[in-house]
DNA sequence: ATATTTTATTTTGCATGCAAAATAATAATA
DNA sequence: TATTATTATTTTGCATGCAAAATAAAATAT
């Protein structure tokens, strides 16, 4: 069977491609309700997590592309969610900080992964579990990957 | 523990978003060695599979948001890859046609899912039909849903 | 047959994701 | 210490992904 890695249906990346896009589209009318698209919304909960931190840190949790990010941080700095603060000993640095409103959202945000979740029928915990380990496979074997390339 | 759920380290949604950004990005380099994007490739394997379709078939087969691939079409008959042609009966409707140079393309691209499964230590044939049988899953459920919505 | 609705596709506008180049500031070195 | 790397972040340019509005053509209803 030649070409036969090259049909769809035998791929995995267009599943991701699939099941990742029809995810983040199922979460776009909840966080339009809260104002967030859905990668502004991963900042937020990354900040929930661990407020003041860096931009390099917040690059490092999120796995949100840099240059993304700088332009992300500038919209949710004019929603005055956070504020952007330029570093004391090492001016390069940047530290992200929640502002009243970014933190108080997250009493607005807590029904979001119960609302969601709601949404599969056919994944129970367990179920959900095995799979972002084999994501974490996934991504853990990638990770070194776009490195030896450059 | 309330706000558990708002934690990035339990959401599967979070480990989508890396993993497929992931292996989209491994795709780059020998995508660009063809001169495509990873969208771009998912149009042409589809019209691998199955030559002369709609549009709407195309939308079908790759997943791909239709305005997007509006455009992303363009860019392929101006790389001369394919044709779109109106259709004879309805006038609505488009055909895709591959030019000679579109089907050619095959056999430069027959190595790539090969070089790219190389890049998964962790992951053999078994353990990457689980995964794609359960982003089925995930795709299913979803499917469905944006539409209620609406 | 004409008005209305539905279908197929395109256009528009906004928000990323990403590579590459540009900046700015600290660290390392000759 | 002046010079040269190295880091942290931003800017730029291009390619989507997506919702909403616009077009165009066929199907229905009146």
């Amino acid at each position: 069977m030649p070409f036969e890695q090259l049909k769809l249906k035998n791929q995995l990346c267009h599943r991701l491609y699939m099941a990742s896009n029809s995810i983040a589209r199922s979460y776009r009318a909840p966080l339009a309700e809260i104002n967030l698209t859905y990668p502004q919304y991963v900042v937020m909960m990354a900040l929930w997590e661990k407020d003041k931190i860096t931009i390099a840190e917040l690059i490092e949790k999120t796995a949100i592309d840099g240059s993304a990010l700088t332009q992300i941080l500038k919209k949710m700095t004019d929603k005055k969610l956070l504020a952007v603060i330029k570093g004391e000993q090492d001016k390069r640095k940047r530290h992200i900080q929640l502002t009243n409103d970014g933190q108080a959202l997250k009493l607005k945000a807590a029904h979001i992964p119960t609302e969601i979740r709601c949404k599969f029928d056919s994944i129970d915990a367990t179920h959900s579990l095995q799979l972002m380990q084999a994501l974490d496979l996934v991504i853990n074997d990638l990770k070194s990957d776009n490195k030896y390339e450059a």
